[in-house]
This record gives C-alpha cells, structure tokens and sequence, in this order.
DNA sequence: CGGCTTTGACCAGCGC
DNA sequence: GCGCTGGTCAAAGCCG
C-alpha cells in the first residue's frame, strides 16, 4: 500500500513539476515580456511564439489529463487491493464474531460508529485498516462496482440479492456496513445468515446561503420526490444524478427552518460515473470527508464513539465562522461544515459533546502529503477575491494567487487536491476543498437545476454575496452515512 | 416526444 | 400492533 502510494505521489510530483514548467510560458507573461523587451520584432517570430505558446498550452492540458489518469489508476489499484483484505480479514473473523456479536452487539449496532469493522471486528482489525478502508476513491471503486451500475433499492435489493461486497462497493463505507451487518436491520438478517440491503450510505450535505432553489454542484439531477419533513415548513425534495443511469447518487434539498436562506443539500453515495472536474471536485471532496468520518480517523480515535459525536473544525481559510461538524447521534453520521456565518447551527445541538479542534490546523493552501510544490495551488478565484476584499486582505496568499490561474487548471488542480485527500483523508483537508468548490468557481447562473457541469459554484450565492457584505457565508454541510 | 416535475401512494424502520 | 416518519415509486401532467 505505502508502495502505491509512494508511486502515486511520484507520479504525480511529476507531473505537476511539468505542468509549471510548461506554465513558466504563460501567454500574458510571454507576451507582455517579448513585447516589451523587443518591440521590433518581426511578426513571423511574433507567431511563431504564439504557435508555441499554443502548443505549450496543449501539453499542458494533455499533462493535466495525465494526471488525472494516473490519480484514478491508484485509487483503482488501492481499492482493489483494499477488497482483498477485507474479504481476508472478514473471512477470519466471521466465525468467532457471529457468537460475539449476538450477545454485545444488537444494542451498540444502533449507534453509527459501530458501521466501522473496529467495533464490529473487535481487535482482529486494525485502525490501520479502517484508514486504508476509507482512503477508497468514490468515482474508482466504480470500476470495481460493475453492479452498482443499476441503481438497487432497498426492495429490488431484497428480491435480487447480490454479492454484498460488489455491490456495496462504490461505497467503501457502506460495503463495511454489509460485510458486518452492523445496521440494525442488517444484523438480524446477518444472524439469520441472510443478506443485508445498503440501507445507509454515505451522505455528505452542503449547506449554502443562497436564495437560489439549488446549488450548483457540477451534476445533473432529476427530482423524483418531495415531502414535508417534521418540524420544518419547509418542503425537502430529493433528487437523483441523471449524469448516467443507475448512478446512485441523491441527494435531498431542504430550506434551514431557522433561516431560510440557507440551503441544505445532502448528497449520499457516489457517482459510478466520470464526472466533470467540477463535479469530480464535489463528488471527492464530499467522500474524502464521509469516509474519513466514518473511518475515524480523526481526533477522536482513542475515545469511544459516542464520545467523538461531535467535532467542531474551526476553520482555517479566510472565512468567518466556518464551521465543520461531525453528528453521530444524528440518524445518520453527519460532517457539518457550516459556513452561513452562524456561530452555532442547529445541527450542533443534535450532538452530546464536541470536541474543539487546536487553532494549529493545517491552513490553505495546505501541503499534500509533504510535498511543497503542491502548496499554494490558489484556492481563490477573482469573484472570491472581489466579493470578499476585506477577508481576502487578511489573506495575502490567497488574493495573490486569484487570477493567476486559468480557471481549467485550477480546477484540475483542485480535483487533484481531492484525489488526493481521498488517499490520506485529513478533514481540514477535504473541508478546504470543499470550501475551494464552493467559493473558488466561477459562479454560474442562478440555474436549477444545474445542465451545466463545469460549474461547482453555488448558485443564487452570488446575489446574496452582493449583498450583504459580512459575506461569504456559504455553509457547506458534509454528512456522510454508509 | 422525451425529459422533467408534481404528488399521492406505498414501504420500511422505529418508538411507544 | 399501531402510528409516525423518512424515503421511494410511479402515474399524470407540464414544458421546451
């Protein structure tokens, strides 16, 4: 495993080493300078500058497109590697869990932490493992989910049961779920020798200030129902990717009952599909943060699980009163990360306890696996910037990088910052990618349902942002459930 | 005409 | 066992 990821992050040094080298020949800087510095230059070398300029700039694309295959190539092998030994370390322990289990465990399967194979394993598995487990990329475990390719509910899934390992697969997290058949329903048939359906999935949520009825996350969605939910008068609709079919990703829309100007969107699963660099960004990003929940691999490792419900990640980017939480007591474990500029959501008093992270955290642009050169990608695009002069001012790195980048590389570098995240899962991390989506697109049309796919942005946030000055408040929300 | 939304019905889980 | 709630289905209608 340390191999694979030893040559991934080679690979990927690399490249990006290429990749600013061949940005050294940017067509502003290349341009303005032979301009100044010969003015008198004939034009046939003018062009032949331009011509090479364009032939730089194709490499650079051919590079970035590289990059990314051979990031999708190490998440593959990882994962398969990962089902390997799970199945290993499962077919080792089944016997001597199916009598452990029956005594202790029914009460404590309930609870969300006991999803992870830790409680359900006991010591035979180590946290090693669950970290590994959790470092599966969503959009690569779908090569491995040849059956995910048909969306299975809960129901057909009973009728037409599959391999549970298959077809869990696309989502690491709820392939844990039945393997071990730690929901609560999934136990009884587990016990029973049967079967157990995926009725939890990873949900990451996005909560957003903005007037608009749906974010804009790079997907397409049909809707496919809508219901008033308990102590909200607001409606929550949910919706389906429609980017390819039997993808299994939804996601649910809700209005905040408290202010509803704030968006709720939940996102559960993961795209069995290429997606657009804005919705890979997304789609990574959201995983990188459930799976890391789940595989708890965060600061709450060494207390029991009821005791890490809640955690609270101030954040480190430029923004007031961002604001990340992890809910176990909710019905599903939740990732909050509430960038409304509201000190403390609702969804915080969901929780028995919190734990405050150290203000040491890791800022942005933050080093990836300890590589350097991938510091100061530039989390900040010019609508950032503009919108938010006064945070951005605190902020030097972060405006001076705005505009430096054309927005394609940007947002290929951001889909590799989320690749990568998804390897070694560091909430700070997949809660700055997550804000680097939210805040760092160029910001699209107040769109529905969102046909553009090259568009993370949130859409209706702008005229909230033109608005009221103490913005951005964006609040992103990630809850991720298996 | 195809894709999407709407909306009532249905189902499963859960608490009492 | 019953009722509540969340989630999904699918028919009907709308729209470009």
């Amino acid at each position: 495993m340390e191999e694979l990821e030893h040559i991934f992050l080679t690979s990927v040094h690399t490249i990006l080493a290429l990749q600013n080298g061949s940005n050294l020949l940017s067509p502003c800087s290349d341009r303005s300078s032979e301009s100044e510095t010969k003015p008198s230059m004939p034009k046939m070398r003018l062009l032949e500058a331009q011509l090479e300029l364009e032939r730089l700039q194709e490499e650079n694309r051919e590079l970035t497109s590289k990059l990314d295959h051979v990031s999708r190539n190490y998440s593959n092998l990882k994962a398969q590697l990962l089902l390997a030994m799970q199945k290993q370390a499962h077919q080792a322990h089944l016997g001597e869990q199916e009598v452990k289990n029956k005594s202790s465990l029914i009460k404590s399967a309930q609870h969300f932490m006991d999803l992870r194979p830790m409680d359900v394993n006991g010591p035979g598995v180590t946290d090693e493992k669950m970290t590994l487990d959790a470092s599966i990329s969503p959009t690569d475990m779908d090569a491995l989910s040849k059956e995910s390719n048909h969306y299975i509910t809960p129901r057909k899934y009973h009728q037409a049961h599959v391999d549970d390992e298959d077809d869990n697969i696309d989502d690491g997290v709820s392939q844990r779920w039945g393997l071990h058949g730690s929901s609560p329903s999934g136990f009884k048939k587990a016990m029973d020798g049967q079967p157990e359906p995926p009725f939890r999935k990873a949900r990451v949520s996005v909560r957003a200030r903005s007037e608009a009825p749906l974010i804009s996350d790079g997907c397409q969605w049909r809707k496919y129902g809508q219901k008033m939910a308990k102590g909200n008068p607001c409606p929550r609709a949910y919706y389906r990717c429609t980017m390819a079919s039997g993808c299994p990703v939804r996601k649910q829309v809700q209005r905040c009952s408290e202010d509803r100007s704030i968006l709720i969107t939940t996102y559960e699963g993961n795209h069995n599909h290429p997606l657009p660099p804005a919705a890979a960004t997304m789609a990574n990003t959201t995983s990188a943060a459930a799976k890391m929940l789940l595989s708890g691999s965060t600061t709450c490792k060494e207390g029991p699980p009821s005791y890490c419900s809640t955690m609270q990640f101030p954040s480190s980017i430029p923004f007031t009163s961002t604001m990340a939480t992890l809910s176990a007591t909710a019905p599903f474990p939740t990732i909050t990360l509430d960038l409304t500029g509201t000190p403390k959501s609702h969804l915080q008093t969901l929780t028995s306890s919190t734990q405050q992270f150290p203000p040491s955290l890791p800022t942005l642009p933050f080093p990836l696996h300890g590589h350097p050169q991938h510091q100061g990608l530039g989390f900040g695009y010019a609508k950032y910037s503009t919108s938010t002069d006064d945070n951005s001012s605190h902020h030097p790195k972060l405006s001076s990088t705005s505009g430096m980048l054309r927005g394609q590389r940007q947002a290929s570098l951001i889909e590799t910052v989320t690749a990568a995240i998804a390897s070694d899962p560091k909430f700070t991390a997949a809660l700055a990618a997550a804000v680097s989506t939210v805040i760092g697109a160029p910001q699209s049309g107040a769109g529905g349902s969102n046909g553009g796919n090259e568009n993370p942005s949130i859409a209706g946030i702008k005229p909230v942002l033109q608005g009221t000055p103490q913005l951005p408040h964006p609040c992103t929300t990630f809850s991720t459930n298996s």
